[in-house]
DNA sequence: TTGCTCCTCACGTCACGTGAGGTGGC
DNA sequence: TTGCTCCTCACGTCACGTGAGGTGGC
């Protein structure tokens, strides 16, 4: 007959292990010997094998106790689930590895393939790594207040995009952030965004800060996330707030939506 | 900015698990609201979105935290590292669907193939399976004793398999099992046992129980290892109680070692 | 006012791990 | 005698789950 250990050791688990089972009513105790030792026969190898195997397969010990005192029917069918368990685990790994990689990938964790292309047609075109992060942190706040509104935003910024005009005010704007206030582009840079904005109507442009002192009211989902994406960004640079201004100004009481970025 | 549901539904962990990152300082704790509500920017989503790729990926949160603060290099190096692990999971997972697929298959989960092949040579040759269950019990408790020395046993039996006159003599010792005590055959059975033996004095036949009065000496891992066997049948049918007795007989005062099981 | 979300304790869960303190076999 | 195995409590671990009891927003 067999030590504790020895039962242990064979089948591949730890001492603690069978006492945990044994204490749990998973695995029935054995006879003791003179001295209080636990000793096992081959019936309790087999019982141990199969809940070793069944535990390492990922089934709870609850389950394993009344798996073992099932009909070869049952048993059998709780056999295959527990295999479509296993393949989808399986798959889930693979996801896992993939996910692992793109680590290091930045944007494609957080954000759907389409703003990701976005984002790198940005790039491509010349926009600033700071103006790029500034518009992946607005989208991501946006898609998480407001996920399915989303879809024909990001296709009408495209389609923008595919307007040289809009590119090279889009560069501009860029700049702009470590222009001087008094710089005079500015000036000239906000009468070309009005002047923009008024020969497309569809897409507004709208300064790079918005209005902060728009008030909380349950209007619209997407006036409200465009507001916490601008709220996300608590300071402005001077020649960004002074485009602002100008813009606002020179668009005199027609309020201006939409946003460049 | 983001409420902290708006941010585990987003990247996908429950609330729960947000409040116990900061609580281990796996996440920093956001800026709160004037309800003392968290309030998360685009930083936290990306933070978490690594921090649940990782810990999905079955990293413990304890090393994430010190991943997230590495250089480049060293986090190259730990994401390497994952990904093995995750090869050698997936790996030990294909493993598992196997060993329960195997599950109803009794000897296979518990012995080598050449044990189960060697069982099902005497299932083969017409042997009873309460006999073969013998058999498979006792190589069981027999490898779980002395795993390495067992190589040659299985070999010398499947040798002895070979020849006819054994598996003759085994098959009636399998039938001598439902025998009265009385019964004629005994006495000629015992005789053809000891005939055997003599002729062929490497592989010795031994009655099914042997001698249980064998003292618990440290003499002989084999010699210790057949008794574990024969002492867990504490129950002998008086047939093969007779046989014994009639073997050790008419083996007169030269003791028989090994045994036909 | 009602239902939903948020907050902070704080105990529960699962499958054991890990000493603590003691006995038995060689 | 020494070192190893065995025994029984009983608390610890890991990553949260799950109420308990209370507040804030619409």
């Amino acid at each position: 007959m067999l030590t504790i250990s020895q039962l242990a050791d064979y089948v591949g688990v730890t001492v603690r292990a069978v006492r945990h089972y044994h204490q749990c009513g998973l695995l029935p105790e054995p006879p003791r010997d003179a001295s209080g030792y636990r000793r096992y026969g081959a019936d309790a190898v087999m019982e141990l094998m199969r809940i070793k195997t069944l535990a390492q397969a990922g089934v709870p010990l609850a389950r394993i106790s009344t798996l073992l005192a099932a009909d070869p029917g049952e048993f059998a069918r709780a056999v295959a689930d527990i295999d479509r368990k296993l393949k989808a685990r399986i798959k889930e790994l693979e996801r896992h590895r993939r996910a692992i990689a793109a680590l290091d990938g930045g944007e494609s964790l957080v954000l759907p393939a389409d703003v990701v292309d976005y984002l790198n047609q940005l790039r491509a075109i010349g926009v600033s790594e700071r103006m790029v992060r500034y518009e992946r942190d607005s989208w991501i706040v946006v898609m998480a207040c407001s996920r399915d509104r989303i879809a024909g935003w990001i296709e009408d910024k495209t389609a923008l995009l595919a307007d040289p005009e809009f590119g090279r005010l889009y560069l501009a704007i860029d700049q702009a952030f470590d222009w001087d206030p008094a710089d005079p582009r500015l000036d000239e840079l906000a009468d070309e965004m009005v002047a923009f904005a008024a020969a497309s109507p569809r897409t507004q442009v709208r300064p790079p800060a918005g209005d902060a002192r728009r008030p909380n009211r349950r209007e619209d989902v997407d006036l409200r996330a465009t507001e916490l994406l601008s709220s996300q960004f608590d300071v402005l640079s001077p020649g960004w707030k002074r485009l602002n201004d100008l813009c606002l100004a020179k668009a005199g009481a027609r309020r201006l939506d939409g946003n460049p970025g």
